[in-house]
RNA sequence: GGGCGGUUAGCUCAGUUGGAAGAGCGCCAGUUUUACACACUGGAUGUCGGGGGUUCGAACCCCUCACCGCCCA
């Protein structure tokens, strides 16, 4: 016997272990089945699973077990990913605790430290993704420092040196002057900030008493300044323009000169110009060729061709000093509190610098023309679509996309460069060694660049790396291009576009069909979780508190296509309760023998009640598979939830209990309740294989322990039902259900005690229905709450009954009596009946107003002017009903 | 400034070819009703953000305004 509630704790762990050790989560090569592939997004190594991994991973396992069921191999690719940044400061930190940095190490033992730390921790979020029951293929589990995956990064880069779309340029780049690492735009968050605009003086030379003020939000880099620029029609400089000011403290001389860039309503309409401080700058710079002075070192202190006092001074501390000093040559006009956007550094926090260095950029723009036009002709489709014009966007003004980075941990730029700095882009180094060899005409000394590559990088390659690429491997040919890759929004650019890129030049299709964008998951008030704010909440606690299948229903309910997800926790709650109830179901099947029948054959059943649960399981099954279909995840859940509870629970078991638990003395009965038997154990199964990809836990559990099975849910294919709709048991059903909801709603609303048992005396039943009446009457008299029930009851008898007093109430053509002697107030049931009446009447009105329209029954189509008329007779009839008996009421 | 999304019951949200406004939670009332109180039964609740238009008919299509959120400058 099934306990009397759930305990997730007690099941999960066992479960996983038993598909994992079984195989199940194992795609197959070598199957005839259609593969379905999902490249899991590589979480970072250093990561651990926070809410929107739960989301993300929930919808992918969602996925990947219900195209399973559905017969396909299905491959889902996990790995992480080496996390650059992230990774090399986690150890870093854990360095520093010891009072060692990596520079005493060194580059070769700082990395064995790396994969030592990776060996112990790196499998955090790995073993949380199994608390959460993912079911991807482990045995592939992949990293992308991996031997293979840097094979591949290795042999991208060459290829793409070769073909000039990879080079190497002294850029402006984004410089992070804590980490010490050149980073790509996208690792640059911009955050708004309460500074100052400084309005500076600067003297123009050879005219008395003549100032030019240029306004600034960052006064210490005039000391690289290398002209100011106005705008060509600005009326107020235009006689300036060509002339050249005496730039103070440094005491250079520098043009003014005419530049559209300077916006004559902003500010003082002049700006000083800092070409190799900011990125506007620099193009000015390069439009007017003006030279770039470099004012600032690696950790943004001051270095250059500056006044001796400011040398090695901290940016701002040299802010300070400059205002300073312009204020005391009196060149300080004034200074206004200004907001503005101030670009930091995502993993550092500290503000970073445009700064001039040599970096490896990629030829993005190339790149993208393919990678834009698959988009544009569907052959890869983002769903929900708006999220293409996000991708459009990014990938029509796609910048240089800057590859290297100055640290340690990552692929190392496979560049030599000779004596003469000569630079030999070789998959090793003996290559290099050959190729130097052949350009020197001797063998010569090389050193190899000591920057690595972008982490995003080798993501770019997962939908390919991960399959064997470069080699052509049988896993190559079979799962690319993938089905579906499904993620956040805020990862498009870093990620997706360049999966997209670097797909299709390499391997010459797209990596995935489809994209599906998932929401964001905030906090209950739609506040984004931070740990700042501390309204985390920790998907591994609800997972303890209520179970990791109602987590995981919960995040598949909530996500609708196109919203964010506010979670609270109350949901959860709710989703544990609808395991419960589905345990309880389960364990009232079992109370009263309700075991699978090997061989049952739904589609042969005669009852009503079963023909009707059957015919409703098949279409609940088909719909969920349209949703799923469709990354419809909150319909899906929605449907399946409702089924269970509001039809299979709610109904079909109360309808079923007569039959279970009356007497089973004829031919007939025994029949009856061995056909319910079996197919309430049916449409439980059903029930099972539709929520396992929802609720993997429980649903094994229950297979597990509702029949002798062989084999595990998770294996099983996805219910095929066909034939089994049955028009005329539904309409039987529905009617039966109309009974009882309409007596019950009477006898709630007269206040009869919900434990008195009343008679039902129906009058006007037409004839196909004293049948129904018939088959259903124990049903009725037990869900209604009923002391008797005469379908067709003797006008004395409903006489006799209104001369003490009866509560009336109408079910399409019939009209039901319940006598209240002693219980009812006369006024109260008058009062019911009358607003019933106006209600109706109301509706009629409302149908009446259409019909009387001429436009209305001319133009709409007929079937629609034909629904309404019937809506009409239907609603008038009623009411006649109610009239009458009203008319009863007032002559008893 | 540009773009995208949102505004429907107290709350969170469905509402996919325009044709009687829905769910869950919450709320109120009642219930040992032998699977389940993590339950059962019943009930109340809406100028579908405002305004205009198209249409026989608009929560849905078009225009406009307001507010909220996000992304990019």
């Amino acid at each position: 016997m099934l306990e009397k509630t759930y305990r997730p704790a007690e099941v999960e762990a066992k479960h996983y272990e038993q598909w994992e050790k079984s195989g199940a989560f194992a795609a197959d090569t070598a199957s005839d089945k259609v593969p379905y592939t999902i490249m899991m997004p590589p979480p970072n190594v250093t990561g651990s699973l926070h809410m929107g991994h739960a989301l993300t991973f929930t919808l992918q396992d969602v996925l990947v077990r219900f195209w399973r069921m559905r017969g396909r191999d299905a491959l889902w690719q996990p790995g992480t990913d080496h996390a650059g940044i992230a990774t090399q400061m986690v150890v870093e930190r854990q360095l520093e605790a010891k009072g060692v940095t990596r520079h005493d190490l060194g580059r070769d033992r700082f990395i064995e430290r790396v994969w030592e730390w990776k060996g112990e921790s790196g499998g955090t979020i790995t073993r949380q993704l199994r608390r959460l029951g993912a079911s991807p293929d482990w045995a592939r589990e992949r990293f992308t420092m991996d031997q293979g995956l840097s094979d591949a990064v290795r042999t991208v880069f060459v290829t793409l040196h070769k073909q000039g779309l990879i080079y190497r340029d002294k850029r402006l780049v984004n410089w992070d002057p804590k980490l010490h690492t050149a980073i790509s735009d996208l690792e640059v968050e911009q955050r708004e900030v309460k500074g100052h605009m400084w309005h500076l003086n600067y003297p123009v030379d050879g005219l008395e008493d003549t100032y030019i003020t240029v306004a600034t939000t960052r006064p210490e880099t005039m000391l690289g300044d290398t002209a100011v620029a106005v705008h060509p029609e600005d009326e107020r400089y235009r006689h300036l323009v060509g002339k050249r000011v005496r730039l103070p403290i440094v005491g250079r001389l520098i043009p003014i000169v005419a530049d559209e860039y300077s916006d004559p309503t902003k500010g003082t309409g002049a700006v000083k110009i800092t070409p190799a401080h900011d990125f506007n700058d620099f193009q000015v710079g390069s439009r007017h060729a003006l030279p770039m002075i470099n004012v600032l070192d690696r950790d943004a202190r001051i270095t250059g061709p500056v006044p001796a006092e400011y040398l090695g001074l901290d940016r701002y501390e040299a802010r300070k000093k400059i205002v300073a000093a312009f204020e005391d040559l009196g060149l300080l006009v004034k200074i206004e509190p200004h907001t503005h956007m101030v670009p930091y550094g995502d993993r550092s926090g500290v503000v970073i610098e445009p700064w001039l260095t040599d970096q490896w950029f990629v030829d993005a723009a190339t790149l993208a023309k393919p990678a834009i036009e698959a988009v544009e002709t569907g052959r890869t489709r983002f769903v929900p679509r708006h999220w293409e014009n996000t991708y459009y966007e990014w990938m029509r003004n796609i910048q240089p996309w800057c590859i290297s980075r100055q640290i340690w941990w990552g692929h190392q730029v496979p560049a030599w460069y000779g004596p003469d700095g000569q630079v030999f882009v070789e998959m090793d180094e003996a290559a290099a060694q050959a190729a130097a060899a052949a350009h020197y005409g001797k063998p010569v000394e090389l050193t190899r660049d000591q920057d690595v590559l972008d982490t995003w990088f080798s993501s770019a390659l997962w939908p390919f790396s991960t399959l064997g690429w470069p080699t052509q491997t049988p896993d190559l040919a079979r799962y690319y291009p993938t089905d579906v890759l499904v993620t956040g929004f805020d990862i498009i650019f870093f990620w997706v576009a360049r999966m997209m890129m670097m797909g299709l030049h390499f391997m010459g299709d797209v990596p995935f069909r489809d994209i599906y964008i998932h929401a964001l998951v905030r906090d209950e008030k739609g506040q984004k979780m931070s740990k700042s704010k501390g309204n985390i909440i920790d998907p591994l606690e609800l997972i303890d508190r209520y179970g990791c299948d109602a987590l995981r229903f919960t995040l598949a309910a909530l996500a609708a296509q196109g919203r964010d997800i506010k979670l609270a926790e109350g949901r959860v709650e709710g989703y544990r309760n609808f395991a419960t109830k589905l345990w309880n179901a389960a364990r009232f099947c079992q109370m009263n023998e309700c075991r699978p029948v090997a061989g049952f054959d739904p589609r042969t059943v005669r009852q009503t009640v079963n023909r009707w649960i059957a015919g409703k399981a098949a279409e609940v099954a088909d719909k969920v598979a349209q949703a799923l279909e469709a990354y419809r995840y909150d319909a899906a859940a929605g449907t399946v939830y409702q089924f269970v509870w509001g039809t299979f629970c709610d109904w079909y078991l109360e309808f079923a209990k007569p039959i279970l638990q009356g007497g089973s003395e004829t031919e007939a009965a025994k029949a009856a309740q061995a056909e319910t038997r079996a197919t309430a154990a049916w449409a439980l199964d059903v029930i099972l294989h539709l929520l396992h990809p929802f609720m993997p836990f429980i649903t094994e559990e229950l297979w597990e322990q509702t029949g002798s099975r062989d084999g595990r849910l998770m294996t099983r294919g996805w219910p095929r039902l066909e034939g089994l709709h049955d028009a005329a048991a539904e309409q039987e059903m529905d009617w039966v259900v109309r009974m009882v909801s309409t007596v019950r709603g009477v006898r709630s609303e007269m206040n009869v005690p919900a434990g008195s048992q009343v008679d039902l005396l129906v009058g006007g039943l037409d004839a196909a229905k004293q049948g129904w009446a018939r088959t259903h009457g124990d049903l009725v008299v037990r869900l209604a709450r009923l002391a008797a029930f005469e379908p067709a009851a003797a006008p004395e008898r409903v006489a006799q009954a209104f001369s003490h007093g009866a509560a009336q109430m109408v079910v399409d053509e019939a009209t039901l009596v319940l006598p209240l002697a002693g219980v009812i107030d006369i006024d109260r049931e008058r009062a019911r009946l009358d607003k019933e009446i106006a209600r109706l009447e109301a509706d009629i009105a409302k149908v009446d107003k259409k019909l009387g329209n001429a436009d209305f029954v001319a133009k709409a189509p007929p079937e629609v002017v034909e629904e309404q008329q019937e809506r009409r007779a239907d609603w008038s009839a009623a009411a006649a009903k109610l009239r009458e008996a009203l008319a009863r009421l007032s002559g008893a």
